[in-house]
RNA sequence: GCCGCGUUCGUCUAGUCGGCCUAGGACGCCAGGUUUUCAUCCUGGAAAUCAGGGGUUCGAAUCCCCUACGCGGUACCA
């Protein structure tokens, strides 16, 4: 058995959130640092919540982000199975296990009279809580008599946790250090519902336990019910797993959890693909469509909320896992920068090979209509790659080095156009043209030795060359533009101008 | 409300058990340079009295206490 096992268990309630994304990249960066093995399983004891399709979206989207499991749901491995909707019967005979022993009761209070005993509670400025103050005045095994509790077998009841008295409980948390918290201010969680599935916390120490986890790290959403997992442990008797809460993603601006609402109104994804909701139709933008590349989003994430301990920020999956530390995890919480994932992503990018880089923008050319050659486009990508923050800059920035210009920009041609420019540029266009064999270097020299032999203004005669060509003051250096065009085009091009701008 | 966690430049953070921190790096921002254009790139700069207040100490961002603020939790959701 390896010496540690972790796992990442999404619940299937929607796509899976880019803060999901970074807990399961610490999870697959411990185990693979200690030689483990990382678990993916599906915690879909939440019938109403479920969403068609979310399971499919989150095995999609490791895939995409090179986040490999050894054992989990598609994957089987000797805890099979790996989705808690199938394992109803396991947690049966643990339930059963805790009632047995006296840490669990039935309950059978309805919704209904939860809600109204809220209400009343509410209404003298109190809390109600379900707890070692509040159980012997509800409808429950621990108040109702044997007979009682026999005959109100056959209707609905859960079954809760009976919390301790009067115990300290202590966690020991790998980032935090130990949290103590009394457990008489604890109340008894549901573990097992109506509807004969368990809540989160049952099934998950049972599956924690029975695929013998020995770390748990996950947010710090958890913390709070920590204690409760603990004592669930001391109760069936197990030896509980080490615990690391990590600190939570912020919205970039103002307070408060990082949200698909956020994305949406600050123009970024949160979401590793794009999703649409079946239900609602709603859709949400990913970052794989919005062109980023997985190992730039994988560095970006890996760096909020841990570092090295180097100046190093630009770290490959390999030196991730080399890397990784615990230890080096901060306590405070990060709020989320697109700005630096931009800047990661335009790292990425200068990295990557020209021929990778062109099958990609080969189909959104495609998308466009426009038929390339793929050396053609490789060519391009070599122009134009400085200049990409996402893949998806590359039609914007590439169009004019495949398609004609059918417009010129305005505030250029008003600066830089000139009565005399027809004149010249048709005499470069003359120079270009007698050049054989075409060479972009000899073009230059040949259109520069023009430019100063009539005592002209470079930038002036340059920019409007460009603007032929272009359509605007933008774009690589204006002889690789007119190497990549070639002689003919790029003559028609300025004829084009001339008449249009004439 | 109650419970828990947290608090160093706008943001991500460094700051190994107090002294080398007149607080370092990165993103972003600003300026200059390179480029006949734009972007990239290079150089430089502004930017945190270390949340505030008390201690302890020869000496504290680093230890202790209090306060404030932020976040999380408080469901038959995970």
């Amino acid at each position: 058995m390896e010496k540690v096992r972790v796992r990442f268990a999404p619940s299937p309630t929607g796509p899976l959130h880019i803060g999901g994304v970074r807990t399961a990249l610490y999870n697959y960066l411990f185990a693979k640092q200690n030689h483990g093995a990382c678990i993916l399983r599906i915690e879909d004891t939440d019938r109403h919540r479920f969403v068609e399709g979310a399971e499919e979206y989150i095995t999609e989207s490791f895939k995409w982000l090179g986040i490999t499991f050894d054992e989990g749901v598609h994957l089987g491995g000797k805890f099979a199975p790996y989705k808690q909707s199938e394992r109803k019967e396991i947690y049966q005979q643990y339930i059963q296990q805790l009632i047995e022993s006296g840490w669990a009761y039935y309950a059978f209070d309805t919704a209904e009279e939860l809600e109204a005993k809220r209400k009343e509670y509410e209404s003298e400025k109190k809390n109600f809580q379900y707890d070692m103050t509040t159980r012997y005045g509800m409808t429950n095994s621990l108040s109702l008599s044997e007979e009682e509790v026999k005959s109100r077998m056959d209707m609905p009841y859960v079954v809760r946790f009976k919390m301790p008295e009067d115990r300290e409980i202590v966690i020991q948390d790998l980032i935090r250090g130990e949290v103590r918290i009394l457990s008489n201010l604890l109340d008894d969680k549901v573990l097992y519902k109506s509807d004969g599935l368990p809540t989160y916390h049952l099934a998950n120490i049972v599956d924690d336990h029975l695929m013998e986890i020995t770390h748990v790290i996950r947010g710090e959403e958890w913390l709070p019910s920590a204690p409760l997992h603990v004592m669930l442990y001391e109760a069936f008797g197990w030896q509980a797993p080490q615990f690391a809460h990590l600190p939570l993603l912020l919205k970039p601006d103002g307070n408060g959890k990082l949200s698909k609402r956020d994305g949406d109104r600050l123009g970024f994804p949160v979401f590793p693909l794009d999703w649409q909701n079946p239900e609602t139709g709603e859709f949400s933008k990913g970052y794989r469509e919005n062109g980023y590349l997985p190992e730039a989003v994988l560095n970006f994430l890996a760096l909020l909320g841990w570092n090295p301990g180097t100046t190093e920020e630009l770290l490959s999956m390999d030196e991730l896992i080399a890397l990784f530390s615990i230890k080096r995890i901060s306590k405070s919480d990060a709020k989320f920068d697109i700005e630096k994932a931009r800047w990661f992503n335009h790292q990425y990018i200068q990295k990557k090979d020209n021929h990778e880089l062109a099958l990609i923008f080969e189909k959104m050319l495609v998308a466009l209509s426009i038929q390339v050659a793929l050396p053609k486009i490789e060519q391009a990508v070599a122009l134009v790659k400085e200049r990409l923050h996402l893949l998806t800059d590359f039609p914007e920035q590439s169009l004019f080095l495949f398609v004609t210009p059918e417009e010129y920009d305005t505030q250029v041609v008003k600066k830089k156009w000139k009565e005399d420019t027809p004149i010249h540029l048709t005499e470069i266009q003359k120079i270009i043209t007698n050049i054989t064999p075409f060479d972009k270097t000899v073009a230059h020299d040949a259109v520069m030795n023009y430019i100063t032999s009539n005592e002209l203004n470079t930038g002036q005669i340059m920019n409007c060359l460009r603007l032929s060509l272009v359509g605007a003051a933008k774009g690589p250096d204006l002889f690789e533009i007119v190497g990549f065009l070639g002689k003919e085009e790029s003559c028609n091009r300025i004829s084009r101008a001339i008449t249009l701008l004439s």
